[in-house]
DNA sequence: CTAACATGAGTCATATATAAACCATTTCAT
DNA sequence: ATGAAATGGTTTATATATGACTCATGTTAG
């Protein structure tokens, strides 16, 4: 079963994916792109990439993130070129093989009966 | 009627989502945060976010940035907060408004013809 | 000015993502 | 060591996102 969905999300994640709907649009203007170019390049629909210059948090990510790429917008903070995101993934590798495998709660010990 | 879609991602793309996942998953291990729990907080279900950590390129773009926002990892360069990221929002309006509304296609002179 | 084109907005059928439940395995705290 | 807890990987029913159309409006090049 599926509990009906009405999702809430916070401020900071709608205001971060209008601002990346915002910078895609600019971008696809900026290059003179239409709609349906940039869609057909990103194989999706256009009415898809209405919704993801319209901000809509329910798209795909990789549909998302594909458009950003394909009209030059950059995802996060240093990840410019293949070679960057591929070093920093390793980092990101390297640093999730230290950590603990699993996340275990620190156990409440329970002193509060009285 | 829909294509049935098998949709393509380009290298890029599929590797700007791994390392927003591997972040993530760093980060909320970091945080001795459960599955469950981050799950909870974002409202989605834990399937979803092991989706997330496995860097699914079909989830909600929406719920990858909240689970982002709630681990704490930043989306875009100098948008770690609600200010900053309101301030870059209204940058790119004005410059949208500067821009041409539609991007007309520069027509093709045809001079090959010989 | 005006025709061609780009975009906005809505509908609909259906492919697909999602939440829930379950079990097996791994991991960690004690 | 051992048990409690976390995670991985299924499966399934259903809500929902998506692609294809269509029409109306807006915009721009010439």
């Amino acid at each position: 079963m599926r509990k009906s969905v009405k999702r809430a999300y916070s401020r900071y994640t709608e205001e971060a994916i209008c601002l990346l709907a915002n910078l895609i649009r600019s971008a696809r203007i900026e290059q003179k792109l239409t709609t349906q170019e940039v869609a057909d390049r990103a194989g999706i629909s256009r009415s898809m990439l209405q919704r993801i210059e319209k901000a809509d948090l329910r798209c795909q990510v990789g549909a998302v993130f594909e458009v950003a790429t394909i009209v030059g917008v950059s995802l996060f903070d240093a990840s410019q070129s293949l070679t960057t995101i591929r070093k920093e993934i390793n980092r990101s590798k390297e640093k999730l093989s230290l950590l603990p495998k699993t996340a275990h709660k620190a156990h409440k010990v329970v002193d509060d009966d009285f």
